[in-house]
DNA sequence: TTACTTATATCCAAAACAGTAATATCTATT
DNA sequence: AATAGATATTACTGTTTTGGATATAAGTAA
């Protein structure tokens, strides 16, 4: 059977928490034609002999220079004009890296910034992202790339109430206040520290190190690490 | 830019209750090369010009007579070789129809079966679902569609615990009973008759409409239907 | 009218939750 | 060495939520 096939393209959104603030890793695009946006999510064109999962890890080592990436699949979109220029059907994943990985990559590719990720709206049902950058300010977002930011906040929310989430944000070993830093920055809101806590050890989900935080000013906290 | 494009599909699980249980309407293959299972989920190819969701509704008419059902987007398949012929991605959507609605698609396509839909594993982590009809016995699924009908019993499982699901499985007007068996149909377990009452009401997704069920053998149920 | 079945409302104990306060521990300063 | 300051950790308490059981109401059929 032959008939006229869409595009396919793997986009990721690359995730991170920095200084208790979401951010999202963008690339600039430096096409000759600059429709809709300068700003886009990293991705890349979908091969007949390539897997969903490779060409997603590809995107990861081909633009971010990370191997080995914690990904999810978020959402497949398919809007006709979502590309003004060709019909592009994109699936979208979702990336948590630890921040530290993520400014590798930025120093080695001037292209890439890490934008804070901001939403309009505050209820359920969910909407476009904002993305601002120290250096270059709000960043005009390329297609439905702010539409896909919006549905990637609303996902990291509703795992929060169900599921461990945000350990692939930290490094091997954190403290409890570095985790509730993530539930903090990915709710957009503040959390009672003794109820948190408490929620987090019952799940059994992170254990005690009895190692000590470095370089802390006052008292150091405990080092925990993921139970596995 | 031209390079070696994958051919896309998109796939469909009608879900409805029926008899307290889960139930997936699955097409008989007729393909000269019977690869891989006799029974699949209706689907059909997304061309250049056709949006994702109208590529969906257009397989609920074409496959199974069915105008404006509720859809929902499950994941997207992309394994180099779920389809042994050639490389096929499937982006996979989620219908609830009651089983009213169904039933009609069955009798005007002697292609198409309704089949109970069970699963082997208990805890959290999903697996492979296994589709049985009464006329068919066990069905042997093509691909990777077992795996598929795992996760879409994985995403109704999950989306129980925050969400006033199954009342798309349902008509207009309902008892409070046939919500319950909904939801006992999905988790496969039984629940509780008051908390799940409370819980019901307590989230005013749906009302009483003062009327009662006709034609009980006992007594009848209040009517509710969804507030809007 | 009575037995029977199911729907609906009421009640109580157990568990989960949130918020506050108290204590412990470490650093920096004197 | 002692103390103040800041933060981590634990302990306590009242409130809310949950689950299960029970009682009451409402209908059908004999």
């Amino acid at each position: 059977m032959t008939y006229p096939k869409p595009t396919l393209a793997a986009d990721i959104a690359f995730i991170t928490v920095h200084n208790a603030k979401l951010h999202c890793l963008l690339m600039n695009r430096d096409d000759a034609t600059q429709v809709g946006g300068d700003w886009a999510l990293p991705g890349k064109f979908v091969h007949e002999d390539v897997s969903l999962e490779d060409t997603a890890q590809a995107v990861a080592l081909e633009k971010a220079g990370l191997r080995d990436v914690y990904l999810e699949q978020l959402a497949t979109y398919g809007a006709l004009d979502r590309d003004p220029r060709q019909r592009v059907i994109s699936i979208t994943y979702l990336a948590l890296v630890p921040h530290s990985r993520i400014q590798a990559a930025i120093a080695a590719n001037p292209a890439l910034a890490l934008a804070e990720v901001t939403t309009r709206w505050s209820g359920e049902t969910g909407g476009q992202a904002q993305a601002t950058s120290p250096e270059h300010g709000a960043l005009a977002l390329a297609f439905d790339h702010a539409d896909i930011l919006g549905d990637v906040v609303k996902r990291l929310r509703g795992k929060l109430d169900y599921s461990p989430v945000g350990l692939e944000l930290l490094p091997k070993l954190f403290t409890l206040r570095d985790v509730q830093e993530i539930h903090e920055a990915i709710l957009g809101q503040k959390l009672a520290k003794p109820a948190f806590r408490r929620k987090l050890l019952d799940r059994n989900l992170i254990k005690p190190t009895g190692q000590k935080e470095q370089a802390s000013a006052f008292r150091p906290a405990e080092l925990y690490s993921k139970t596995k």
